[in-house]
DNA sequence: GACCAGGCACATC
DNA sequence: GATGTGCATGGT
């Protein structure tokens, strides 16, 4: 039941919206450090952070980490946030140092609820951001939800508020396959379609999901 | 000028 | 355990 109407909640996005290729970030450490600087923030602004630590050649766990927080903070005023997300960027990058010697390939060994568990235990890597990091940065299957993703599950009536973060994720490990394409695929189309057509108070006219059962109840986390 | 953006930690009740 | 607040830039 819930499978289908997931399947083809999916179809419909896929077929509007094509391939969303994403994350949009070249290496996995840059993925994990926009992970971060796109906290509640719009991904335009992280992108010039990004090119910022790109244009010092900062983009590697070492250099970034051993960068004063404060030039951090500055590179990555863009993105906003800047002076928490400098402390935020460089507990995650102390956590790999110090445990995997700032090398992304030693994580793989890691089971995937272990290093998820890890990285929640890092001062400001919530669950939204640990999840992005293990499935966009690390190919682990783990479906990332958002708040986009908790406005069109409500919209659609795939469940029914109050639910919590985890309580939403499940309904889609539980009734997709374990598939890391898919869950890619997934939430990157849920973003876009979020961007376009369910901003708050938005209306559906021209979504993708406008024929599909609705209606305009709102929850966020 | 208000509102929003691919959250999170911490204070307070 | 639930609810409120600070963090901050840039686009619409």
């Amino acid at each position: 039941m819930l499978r289908e109407q997931l399947i083809e909640i999916y179809n419909s996005l896929l077929e509007r919206f094509g391939p969303q290729h994403w994350w949009p970030g070249e290496t996995p450490i840059e993925i994990i450090i926009g992970a971060i600087l796109t906290q509640n923030t719009s991904f335009s602004n992280v992108e010039k952070a990004i090119h910022n630590l790109k244009s010092q050649n900062l983009l590697s766990p070492e250099k970034l980490y051993n960068t004063e927080t404060e030039k951090i903070a500055e590179l990555i005023r863009p993105a906003g946030y800047f002076n928490i997300k400098a402390k935020r960027l460089k507990n995650l990058l102390n956590w790999l140092l110090e445990n995997y010697q700032g090398r992304l390939e030693n994580l793989e060994p890691v089971d995937t609820t272990q290093l998820r568990e890890q990285l929640l235990g890092i001062s400001g890597i919530g669950a939204e951001t640990a999840d992005s990091i293990l499935l966009y940065a690390l190919q682990r299957p783990v479906f990332v939800v958002d708040a986009y993703t908790a406005r069109i599950a409500t919209r659609h009536n795939l469940i029914e508020p109050p639910f919590d973060y985890f309580q939403l994720q499940s309904i889609f490990q539980n009734n997709l396959s374990e598939d890391v394409q898919l869950f890619n695929e997934y939430h990157a189309l849920i973003v876009r379609c979020g961007k376009e057509y369910c901003r708050p108070k938005a209306r559906c006219a021209g979504c993708p999901l406008e024929k599909l059962p609705h209606n305009i109840k709102e929850q966020s986390f």
